[in-house]
Formats: structure tokens, C-alpha cells, sequence
DNA sequence: GCCGTTTTCGGCCCGACTGTTTTCAGTCG
């Protein structure tokens, strides 16, 4: 069984809510939560690293005993110092501190006043009146916690990025219609796009007196009020998504922008150079002896720390700021940078349109060139190709061609790799093709390593081109399938062949993290809309956004290559090996 | 428990909102 990191940061977290509970000094505490947020979002396996040989505690925040406690769990899924805490801690009770509303000393309260340490425990007790007579406790309270508890399963969810767009489309309208606003952004980790959110942050720019509390409240889409103040209000729509709304005044704007945009650990590094030059960085504004000395915008905070500004999407301390010092910051992709796509599907198979409407919708989405890889006949419900249809399909696509004017449509196919890892046409058929896409779409549940194995097979084909979709994910139906990522990638570049950033709205697969390691070896990467309609072009500005987290320059994506070059790249890899 | 261009000891991000308080503790982001 490997210990993955976020299994080792679910531990830490575990333990710091137990300490906290036990009223352990809390910067103890932190120092648990801030390596659970250091290896939950590390580049690589701990596993991994320590396998190489290299220094654990060189990570941020990780010192010499938090190295030897992920070795002990790296070794037996545990840690004895988790396994003493739990031993004295009623069961279940860190249960209640993810709870809205609750925190260490209430719960400390409730479990030692009520002998309460479960949410149903909890819930009777509210209902039961029991809890209002406790010091600090009221009725207030006893109802917000009741209705804290009821909502508890539901909640913790996180949305797709592209899902909670539709959102943000209304609520900029609507805010931009109020009296007294100049400026509506969305910040936070939809600013960072990151491939989910768990709630919305909102910054709106108004003049001092604009009571905008209520405005906001009347939005028809809210369903509760959380809280309201005159800078902050918390609301929950209708269909369950938090939004956090935050006004300042212009002054701020640039200060409240990379406050409220994070990450968190991003700015608590901020926070730290700051203070060791003797700044003090807030939402308002940077400065010196209570004297402000900048925060009108963005690039003016970050120039007080002597640093260049970093875009939204690097902003988790993965790198970043250290990058930034060095003058070290990559050139980005951008999405004017692609020229062409290189998975999509006709009518051929389970796409919704002609050859022909999808050429023409790629070309006015500004694309050079469009690779059509309909699926191959195992997958049965997308009406797969078999070699027979193949062949007709790659007729049509050389007829069009002639008398297509600006776009270039190149003959592919999406294959399906087989459980063993065999490819699911015969090497004759893969052999007439621009490209062939790989992909696995059965057995997802196979164990790692033969999951690995399967697809290391399929990379060994000699007309293998791109690995499509490598995770399997599909937001809110399936996590990603068991891999050694690390693996693929170094097969990837030993066989010369590409990773796939699929950019389907459900999908978003490649991870940002697998990108930057990807590019890291030298492994290129193709930002695919996998579109199925000729609106679907539209995707690729959604996987743009999670190459560019993935810290992907144009020289690193596939796609982003001139036809000529794209086609001396597939040759080189198609038949070669 | 971590960390060091003040420091190997003594710090550790910081402000808003709520409810129960009569000046503030707890929680959240």
C-alpha cells in the first residue's frame, strides 16, 4: 500500500485538531497544519523523494521531526505520536470541528461540559435545548449549530471551475448594476483557476458610504445569509455555493486583490519577507511604521517586497516566490498560442457534428489545424470505428482537405487501450494516420501497478502518439485511477511520444502539478478540447488555465507548434520505434 | 514544531463578523 501525501497531510491535520482539542500550544498546532498544506501540495511524492535518497526536511516547515514522522508513515500508514493522541481522545470527535461554526474550545466545551463527541450526539443535544446553558454558548448559538449540523453531510464539496462560471456571469452583472460600484473581480481560487473551487470571493470596488450589505443579500439567487458587515457579507446560493462578498475602496484595490486572491500559503509567505523587512502587509494596503507605502495595485505590493508580479494562476507557494526573486518567473501560455487541436470527434462516432462543421468551428476559434480522432470500435457506445470505417473516415478527411481554405484537418484516432495494453485496431490501420490518441476508457479500477503497466504497453506501440486523459477523472462520478505518474512520464520522454491536458469541463486531466513534472522532463504536452461539437473549441481556454498552473510555456505545449514542426514532431515519433 | 540578512531563543499573519459579552472571545478566511 503506498502512502500517497495527501494521506500523509490528512494525518497531520488529524493531529493538529487533536492537539487543538487537547489545548496544545497552538503554534504547535500550525506547525502541523502548515506541513499538511506543504506536502498536500508538493510536486512530488514523498514517497518518491525519500525513495531518491533526497532531504525531507529541506521541504518549507518541515524540520527534522515532522521528516521522521512521514517516514513513520511512509512505513506503516501511521505515526505513534497520531496513534497516542487518538488513544485519548474520544472517537469521532475531530468530526465536530469541521463543523460550521465550531471550533477547539467549543467543541473542548461541549465535550467536557455535555459529554458530547459526535454530530448526531450534537444535534440532539441543540434540539434538546442543552446547549444554550453553557458559558459562551446562547440560544443564537444552539440554533446556528443545529442547522450547521444538519447541512454538515452535504456541504465540503468543491465545484468544477466551468460550473460555477454561469454564477459569476450574473452576480458581475447584478453587482455592476449597484450604486456606487466601479469595479467587480472574482478572486480566490477561481482568479487562481484552480480546477475546482469551494466557494466564491468576490471584491468589489465602491466609494466610502455605498451601503451595499442588503444589495448583496437581495441577490435573487441567494438562499441564506451567513453573515453582514459593511466590508464582508457571506451568502449561500440556492444550489448550495458560497459566496463571499468583500468591498473596499480603491485605494486598496491592489492590496484586497492579492489578499483575497491567495492562496493562502502564498500569502503567508508574502507576510513573512514583509516582516523581515519590517512591513506589514494587510487587505488595505503595505506598511512601515503604520505608514502606508503601497497597495493601489497589485504590482505595487508585490515591488515593496522587491519582487516582480506573479500571475494569479503560480500563486501557491509552489515555487513561485522564489522564482519571482530570481527574475526566474516563466513566460506562460496563453491561449492565443495554440494553433491547432489535436483530439476531437465527428458524427464518425459519438461527435454531434460533420467533418466539415467542425473544420470550419475550429477555424474561427482562430486554430491552423485539427486533428479528428473519432474512438475505435471497442467502445461500443460511442459507435467506435472498426478498420473498415476507419478507412472511409480518412477518405473523407483527405477529400475535405482539398477544398478546406485555412484549416488543416490531420487523420487520427482516439484508441482504446485495451485492458492488457494491446491497441484496439491493428498496426496496418494505426500506420495510415497523422497521429493516434491513446486512451483508456474500461478497467479503471485495475490495481496500480498493472494500471501502470497497461499503459506503459500502449506507449511501446510503435505509432503511439499521445496519451489521452492519463487520470481517468471525472468531476462528481470518479477520482483518478490508480497510476505511478512519475513512471508514464519518464516512459513518455524515453519513448518520444505526449501527456494530454484534456479539456473537457468534467475533466480538466491532466492535473496542474503532472504538467509542470511533465514539462520538467521534457515531456510536451497537448492541450486537446476532446470537443464532440463545434461549441466545445471553447474548452480550450479552460485547460490554457490549468497548463499555465501547471507552469507550461508555449515551447512546452504540443499544440502550440506550427503545422510543420507539429507534423516533423509526430513522424519522429510515429513508426520509430 | 519550525525557523534565522535581528535571533539557536523567542518569536510565529491579521482583520471582520457574531454572539454573548458590558469590553471581548471564538471562529473564519
Amino acid at each position: 500500500m503506498t502512502r500517497r501525501n495527501a494521506d500523509i497531510a490528512a494525518i497531520f491535520e488529524e493531529i493538529a485538531d487533536l492537539l487543538e482539542l487537547q489545548q496544545a500550544n497552538t503554534f504547535r498546532v500550525r506547525a502541523y497544519r502548515n506541513a499538511a498544506r506543504t506536502v498536500s501540495t508538493w510536486p512530488r511524492e514523498m514517497a518518491e523523494l525519500v525513495a531518491q535518497g533526497g532531504d525531507l526536511d529541506d521541504l518549507p516547515g518541515i524540520g527534522k521531526d515532522l521528516a521522521g514522522k512521514i517516514g513513520e508513515i511512509l512505513a506503516r500508514g501511521s505515526c505513534d505520536q497520531l496513534d497516542r493522541l487518538r488513544a485519548t481522545s474520544p472517537p469521532g470527535i475531530t468530526d465536530l470541528l469541521h463543523i460550521s461554526g465550531l471550533g477547539p474550545k467549543r467543541v473542548h466545551a461541549l465535550y467536557h461540559e455535555l459529554g458530547i463527541h459526535t454530530p448526531t450526539q450534537l444535534l440532539s443535544a441543540a434540539r434538546e435545548g442543552r446547549i444554550r446553558a453553557l458559558p459562551g454558548f446562547g440560544v443564537a448559538s444552539e440554533r446556528r449549530i443545529a442547522e450547521a449540523v444538519a447541512g454538515h453531510l452535504e456541504r465540503a464539496r468543491r465545484w468544477p471551475l466551468a460550473r460555477v462560471s454561469a454564477h459569476v456571469e450574473a452576480l458581475q452583472a447584478y453587482l455592476r448594476a449597484a450604486p456606487g460600484v466601479s469595479r467587480v473581480v472574482v478572486a480566490g481560487s477561481f482568479r487562481r483557476r484552480r480546477d475546482t473551487v469551494g466557494d466564491l470571493d468576490i471584491l468589489i470596488v465602491a466609494g466610502a458610504g455605498a451601503a451595499l450589505a442588503g444589495y448583496l443579500t437581495a441577490f435573487e439567487e441567494v438562499a441564506d445569509v451567513l453573515s453582514q458587515g459593511p466590508t464582508r457579507t457571506s451568502v449561500v446560493l440556492k444550489d448550495g455555493l458560497q459566496v463571499d462578498f468583500r468591498v473596499v475602496g480603491a485605494a486598496s484595490f491592489g492590496a484586497a486583490m492579492v489578499y483575497f486572491t491567495g492562496s493562502k500559503a502564498h500569502n503567508l509567505a508574502l507576510r513573512r519577507i514583509a516582516q523581515a523587512r519590517k512591513l506589514k502587509i494587510n487587505e488595505y494596503g503595505v506598511y512601515r511604521d503604520g505608514k502606508r507605502i503601497a497597495g493601489d495595485t497589485e504590482a505595487s505590493v508585490y515591488a515593496s517586497i522587491g519582487l516582480p508580479g506573479i500571475p494569479p494562476e503560480l500563486r501557491e507557494n509552489r515555487g513561485e516566490i522564489e522564482a519571482a526573486r530570481d527574475g526566474k518567473l516563466p513566460k506562460l501560455v496563453e491561449r492565443k498560442d495554440l494553433r491547432g487541436d489535436l483530439h476531437a470527434h465527428t458524427t464518425a462516432s459519438d461527435g454531434r457534428e460533420g467533418l466539415e462543421q467542425m473544420a470550419v468551428a475550429a477555424r474561427a476559434a482562430g486554430l491552423s489545424y485539427l486533428a479528428i480522432t473519432d474512438h475505435s470500435h471497442s467502445l461500443g457506445i460511442a459507435h467506435g470505428l472498426d478498420e473498415r470505417r476507419l478507412a472511409a473516415h480518412i477518405e473523407a478527411i483527405d477529400r475535405l482537405n482539398e477544398k478546406l481554405d485555412g484549416i488543416v484537418l490531420l487523420k487520427g484516432i482516439e484508441v482504446d487501450i485495451l485492458a492488457d495494453g494491446r491497441l484496439d485496431l491493428p498496426d496496418a490501420a494505426l500506420a495510415r494516420l497523422d497521429l493516434v490518441v491513446g486512451a483508456v476508457h474500461s478497467r479503471l479500477d485495475l490495481p496500480r501497478e498493472q494500471q501502470t503497466a497497461r499503459i506503459l504497453r500502449a506507449m511501446d506501440h510503435p505509432h503511439f502518439s499521445i496519451l489521452a486523459h492519463p487520470n481517468g477523472r471525472l468531476f462528481g462520478t470518479r477520482g483518478p485511477c490508480e497510476l505511478d505518474m512519475d513512471r508514464i512520464i519518464r516512459h513518455a520522454h524515453e519513448r518520444g511520444c505526449f501527456l494530454e491536458l484534456n479539456c473537457q469541463p468534467d475533466r480538466l486531466d491532466m492535473f496542474d502539478f503532472q504538467c509542470r513534472q511533465a514539462s520538467n522532463a521534457g515531456v510536451m504536452i497537448a492541450i486537446s478540447s476532446d470537443a464532440h461539437h463545434r461549441n466545445d473549441f471553447r474548452w480550450l481556454s479552460l485547460g490554457v488555465d490549468q497548463a499555465r498552473r501547471g507552469w507550461l510555456e508555449a515551447g512546452g505545449v504540443l499544440n502550440a507548434l506550427p503545422l510543420p514542426q507539429l507534423r516533423k514532431r509526430l513522424a519522429s515519433t510515429m513508426g520509430t520505434r
